[in-house]
DNA sequence: GCTATAGTTGACGTTAACGTAAACTACAGC
DNA sequence: GCTGTAGTTTACGTTAACGTCAACTATAGC
């Protein structure tokens, strides 16, 4: 089944159905209507986890947006917008990567503390 | 020279004075004062580094702080607070790889992404 | 002594990303 | 026919992370 109900699909990801109606006004989801009841499709259930995604690295929801646009299978065609997404890619890629390097440092400090705490610790009890 | 006026070190990271004013507000950094000016020490241009390279990680600044106390060559020396200590790196250490996951998987996508709209292009003009 | 240049402390304004409450609709079960 | 459960829109509230004055201080140079 690839049909979802606003509840069904917020629980899904833990979010609140008030995140997925905001989502939807900012251009991140777009669900059909069975009346004025939202149902939302496998499509929309893949933009809200590269949307969450995106947050969980620091993205805000505009450049999730971004983002997800270039990753939809879309009428992207022609050779200057093919261009243009391919300019668009580099960039994000080049903005993951730096994010990448930070990633590696954190862990780099963090092992070094955990190794001098480690050390400190068989002090005390030797 | 180790010292830094608060222009000289908001142009060192690109920051406003005024985001170090906020900072100091939230505990993360801790300059003297001559007078009533703030004088920033190596101990601070590091905390900044490490603030910010928190922050483009996704951190709030609560969570910069946290992490930035783990790393404070401190006066952790007792058996229990070293544990404490062992299990917070543990903790976002684990929180820190979630995102590294995250990020591999974007760049995954991105690549087919790009590999696909290459190919597109190689149609186009050929 | 006057001006320019950093610095300071409030205090209020702003944007993003929702939370929360009100007032309504629609269907399901008893 | 009434209640309960999901859903809807509209609108105001909230928190984080600063931006932006305003009003003041202090030092340097002319």
């Amino acid at each position: 089944m690839s049909e979802y109900s606003i509840q069904n699909l917020a629980e899904q990801f833990g979010v609140s159905a008030r995140a997925l109606r905001f989502y939807e006004g900012k251009g991140l989801l777009s669900p059909l209507r069975r009346g004025q009841t939202r149902i939302y499709s496998e499509r929309d259930k893949t933009r809200l986890l590269l949307t969450l995604r995106g947050k969980r690295l620091g993205f805000s929801l505009e450049e999730c947006r971004e983002i997800i646009e270039m990753y939809d299978p879309s009428q992207a065609n022609e050779t200057p917008q093919l261009l243009r997404l391919c300019q668009k890619i580099s960039q994000h890629r080049s903005a993951l990567l730096d994010k990448m390097e930070d990633m590696e440092a954190t862990l780099k400090l963090m092992n070094e503390v955990e190794q001098k705490c480690l050390n400190k610790l068989a002090e005390n009890s030797g």
